[in-house]
RNA sequence: GGCCUAGUGGCGAAAUGGCAGACGCGAGGGUUUUAAAAACCCUUCCGGGUUACCGGGUGGGGGUUCGAAUCCCCCCUAGGCCA
């Protein structure tokens, strides 16, 4: 590669001035060096040029997805943020790891594929191509060999693999960790554990396996019981299924009303057999590691809300049914305790409380209508005897059996989303069901509804409810006029209202009324004495519940992962072997799901149509594939670590590799104080907040399950975490309502104009759907890169959003231009620089200004570090020779912010390697302390004298020496002075009667 | 409805318990030039005063403190997350 020509000097006198055609010449330049020499390339342990004497540094972005429109200057906020802090560190003397990848799998570019009938292969390489020459253009510093994009085979074969760990393991409760699967049959095969199932079983079985001895079971049975224990599984769960997408759609990806937010079609509650991740197994651990991260607090909040830890107990309540002899029911639980697996029997409905104190206040019991007792339950005619209501919701039959007013109301539930069904609505809806449920703890009979308020998804989708101290119960009886009991007084109120006189829930805590044994106990305390009851008579047990869900892992897509499982004719799943990964896609020519209007159409993912590789024979039995692939989380939760080994074609990451650059030298995070207070691999890892919970999340869930079976030396992915901005935009909408393109308004007297008709003004994330992106490429023409880095870095704080102003940009590049000019003679190009030494006063202003900045750069303050060069460079134009110590230190300050330029002033001072090693210039201590200092005297919060003491005066003498000031003194005279306080080198405050 | 984050000149912002507005944009004035551009210099929170200086001022109200943009409580507004 050649460098590109400089444009020949125009004939003015101006023939080497900083302007848009030499910034641009100077970046190419240093682009294309860069690159020849790897410059970024950053050795591993074992590899030629590595120092063992520098520490490591990981600074990564979250890896963008490559979009087919390019980037707008709001992506590289982040980008350009890391790159100047990973400049900055290299010339700190540490080992720097900082590179770049793509997110590629994905439904945008199926979707086009669909649309255009191009392979997404195609189309994703090509933008994959037009993002890197936008990131060169800016001169981010990417380690180029350690590329990588989720969708080469070379890396989701590893993918797999790492799908295969998690397939292979098992959560072990007793040592809190993952083992392998091996481990567990060992244990059942030698009978130190009674076979059982896990929590998760993908069909209903004729038989259980308790009681009867491993070597007793089929070994159909054998290999149930053991895909139950996985941490990968399949399961038969509610998902958001599209039929007109023909494929199931994640939480986030369906409206509130219950559509698609791709193509507006209806979604559908249903249940289909799908992939899961055990993720609630690491409940746990997600939360407790979480508080030693160096994250910001918010985002730890958001975590840990997601997950949303709470305390309480599981309640079994018996149904009648048929002959069932309640007395002995009882009888048989005091004997046999608590079963901690969810019972068998289709009379017995388990719920969740936090508050079991409330139990005596539990007048009636609410199922999610979904719940697959419900059908059990339900009775055949109306009790004889019950008076109570029936139920309520908009279009309710007349007269009807139970049976048919459920599936009526099933009908009516079954078009609201789960978003919907937990609005506040005024009108709370629900059927009885026909039946009763005993409360345990006074044998009392309370009928059962099915209301849509309560969720399949959250606890056990059984609720007691308890109207007294819950609104939504409060609200659901009054609507129904089911009975109120008040179970709880406030603490500091009067005595309760009688049910019908309440007005509202009090679900504070206060002390136990109306409840027996717990009569006059505060709240804490009678929720530990109802749950040690409940635990004496086998009824209820404390238990800890929390709202994260298991991980729905399958997408009926083509654009994505697939799993490395096939089944036989018994249709459970096998692993596929290690030695026959990756299980590429199949080439194919139609990528569209096969859709319907018909939601009962089962779903037929893109890949059943690819005959020859669905099925196959092997050994003379016959195979079929999974036809599922992975969600495009799947490649985003360990990409991080592909970065530190990404050419390795016989491990997902060399061990001691892996090692080097996830841990400090001397850290030990297996042994209980050897870590330092550290968890994280990656030092410092930027991104956008709107992946605060899923991505972050799931990546740490698949370090952990790594950690556990001793693939990665650390417990946690990400040590700091940085949530940048948003850069904004001014839009304008014309009278219509409709965006117009920003870049053609103009501004009039105070009015926005867009061909001459008046438009209105709002600000706004920027991007395409407001018409108001900006182009990094239009501001490196306009200005160069080295600018527009300056720029983004100078706009304010990194975690703040702001608004984009093309406007201001003149500023900066007005500061590199003096900047250059100040070391440069622009006519002759020959430097301006001189051996003298610099004044004492300058001299002292460049150590500051040094001090400064490093404290900025380490902080992340970018925007104030390059605020004190300004004001440096500010005093030294002007100046006929610039000192070179101040101008070897100012291109050096520059060069992590604007490199290029950096780059070529260094090269005319007369060097010959690059910038990027130089050590980055340290303060002289001495030269900070000033000689004396400007200390303001207040009298009354005004400031009413300045004082020059020197630097280091004491308390005493500073006080001495502001009473002694004359405006001091005419301000007290004749008034009595209370008090005076001294700060050394900050102020006097004399307070006066 | 709950939680989180923010609110400072005409604009982007600085100051995170100690002199409010560093630095940049914009605006006004000047030097230079035949002229313009560029460059350089000065002014620029508001009100009063020629200056010195005086008074007010960090969304609103209250509090803690010798001292609050900064910490606490209530309210208003905007953005985000969850319901």
């Amino acid at each position: 590669m050649s460098d590109p020509p400089i444009p020949s000097p125009p004939a003015s006198r101006d023939a080497l001035r900083y302007n848009s055609a030499l910034a641009q010449a100077i970046e190419r330049k240093w682009q294309d060096r860069w690159e020849r020499e790897q410059t970024f390339h950053a050795p591993s342990p074992g590899e030629r040029g590595f120092d063992p004497r520098k520490s490591k540094k990981v600074i990564l972005d979250m890896f963008p997805y490559p979009s087919g429109v390019g980037l707008h200057v709001g992506h590289p906020l982040g980008y350009i943020a890391t790159d100047v802090y990973a400049r900055f560190l290299r010339m700190a003397g540490h080992n720097v790891l900082h590179p770049m990848g793509y997110d590629a799998f994905g439904l945008p570019a199926e979707q086009f594929a669909v649309q255009t009938g191009q392979h997404p292969r195609i189309t994703t390489e090509r933008n994959i191509a037009t993002m890197r020459v936008q990131m060169r253009r800016l001169g981010l510093g990417h380690d180029p060999s350690r590329t990588l994009a989720t969708t080469d085979v070379g890396f989701y074969k590893w993918t797999q693999w790492i799908f295969l760990q998690i397939f292979n393991s098992w959560y072990d409760a007793q040592t809190d960790r993952a083992r392998p699967i091996q481990d567990l049959i060992a244990d059942f095969e030698s009978g130190r554990r009674a076979p059982r199932y896990g929590e998760s079983r993908a069909g209903a079985l004729e038989r259980d396996v308790a009681g009867r001895a491993w070597k007793e079971l089929s070994a159909l049975e054998q290999r149930m019981v053991i895909d139950s224990h996985r941490l990968a599984y399949l399961a038969e769960v509610p998902v958001n299924w599209c039929p007109a997408l023909g494929t199931v759609l994640a939480n986030e990806e369906v409206t509130a009303d219950g559509h698609s937010e791709r193509g507006n079609h209806p979604v559908f509650k249903r249940p289909l057999k799908q992939w899961m991740m055990r993720i609630t197994a690491y409940c746990d651990r997600l939360l407790r590691d979480l508080e030693p991260l160096d994250w910001p607090e918010p985002i730890k909040l958001l975590q840990r809300n997601w997950i949303g830890r709470s305390e309480g107990a599981e309640v079994d309540f018996v149904a009648e049914k048929g002959a069932l002899h309640l007395p002995s029911w009882f009888e048989a639980r005091k004997r046999a305790g608590w079963q901690a697996v969810k019972p068998s029997e289709s009379h017995v409905l388990r719920v969740f409380t936090t508050r079991p104190d409330t139990l005596h206040g539990a007048t009636y019991m609410v199922l999610a209508p979904e719940h697959l007792l419900v059908d059990a339950l339900v009775a055949d005619e109306w009790p004889r005897g019950y008076s109570g209501s029936r139920g309520m919701f908009p279009g309710q039959p007349a007269s009807s059996s139970p049976r048919d007013l459920v599936s009526a109301y099933r009908r009516y539930v079954g078009g609201k989303s789960d978003v919907e069904r937990q609005v506040e609505v005024k009108e709370k809806t629900g059927v009885f069901i026909g039946a009763f449920a005993i409360n345990p703890v006074n044998r009392e009979r309370i009928p059962i509804f099915i209301a849509d308020y309560v969720l399949m998804g959250y606890g056990t989708g059984a609720i007691m409810a308890v109207p007294a101290h819950d609104e939504r119960d409060f609200a659901f009886a009054r609507q129904l006029s089911l009975p109120i009991r008040t179970v709880v007084r406030p603490m500091a109120g009067l005595a309760p209202a009688s049910g019908a006189q309440l007005e509202a829930a009090f679900s504070g805590d206060g002390v136990a009324v109306n409840s027996s044994l717990i009569d006059g106990l505060p709240t804490v305390r009678a929720i530990r004495k109802i749950t040690e009851w409940l635990e004496a008579e086998g009824l209820g047990r404390g238990a800890v519940n929390f709202r994260l869900r298991d991980w729905l892992f399958s997408r009926q897509r083509y654009w994505g992962e697939p799993f490395p499982i096939v089944y036989d004719e018994t249709g459970l799943p096998i692993a596929v072997d290690e030695s026959s990964l990756p299980v590429e896609l199949p080439e194919m020519t139609d990528y569209a799901p096969e859709t319907s209007d018909d939601p009962s159409t089962p779903p037929r993912p893109p890949l059943a149509r690819a005959k020859d590789w669905a099925s196959f024979t092997s050994g003379g039995k016959k195979y079929t594939r999974e036809l599922n692939t992975m969600p495009n989380w799947a490649g985003s939760c360990w990409y991080y670590l592909r970065y530190l080994d990404p050419q390795n074609s016989t491990r997902f990451v060399d061990r001691d590799v892996e090692r080097y650059w996830s841990m400090a030298p001397g850290d030990d995070p297996r042994s209980p104080d050897g870590a330092n207070g550290r968890l994280g691999a990656v030092d410092l890892y930027v991104g956008g907040v709107e992946h605060a919970v899923l991505h972050l999340l799931y990546a740490r869930f698949w370090h952990k399950v790594l950690f556990d079976l001793n693939y990665v030396s650390t417990p946690e992915p990400f040590q700091r975490l940085f949530n940048q901005g948003y850069v904004q935009a001014a839009a304008f909408k014309d009278a219509r309502g409709v965006y117009v393109e920003a870049s053609d308004v103009e501004e009039k007297d105070g009015r926005f104009l867009h061909q001459g008709k008046p438009v209105t003004r709002e600000f706004g994330k920027m991007g395409k759907s407001l018409k108001n992106a900006v182009s990094p490429d239009e501001i490196c023409v306009e200005y160069g890169a080295d600018t527009l880095r300056l720029y983004e870095m100078y706009m304010g704080p990194l975690e703040a959003s702001k608004p984009w102003n093309t406007r201001d940009i003149v500023g900066v590049f007005r500061f590199l231009q003096r900047f250059w000019r100040n070391l440069v003679d622009e006519e002759s190009g020959a430097l301006r620089v001189s051996a003298v030494p610099a004044s004492d006063d300058l001299r002292r202003h460049l150590h500051r200004t040094i001090q400064r900045v490093r404290d900025d750069m380490a902080s992340l303050h970018f925007n104030t570090a390059i605020a004190h060069l300004i004001e440096l460079n500010n005093t030294i134009t002007g100046t006929a020779r610039v000192p070179s110590e101040v101008a070897v230190a100012m291109v050096k300050m520059l060069a992590p912010l604007s490199p290029h330029v950096a780059e070529e002033l260094w090269e005319k001072l007369g060097n010959k390697s690059v910038i990027t090693y130089e050590p980055f210039p340290e303060a002289d201590p001495a030269l900070l302390l000033e000689e004396s200092v400007e200390v303001p005297v207040m009298i009354q919060k005004k400031v009413r004298a300045r004082i020059d003491v020197p630097a280091g005066t004491s308390a005493e003498a500073l006080e001495r020496a502001a009473l002694a000031d004359p405006s001091v003194k005419e301000a007290v005279v004749g008034k009595k002075i209370l008090k005076v306080i001294t700060v050394p080198g900050r102020m006097v405050n004399i307070v006066l009667e």
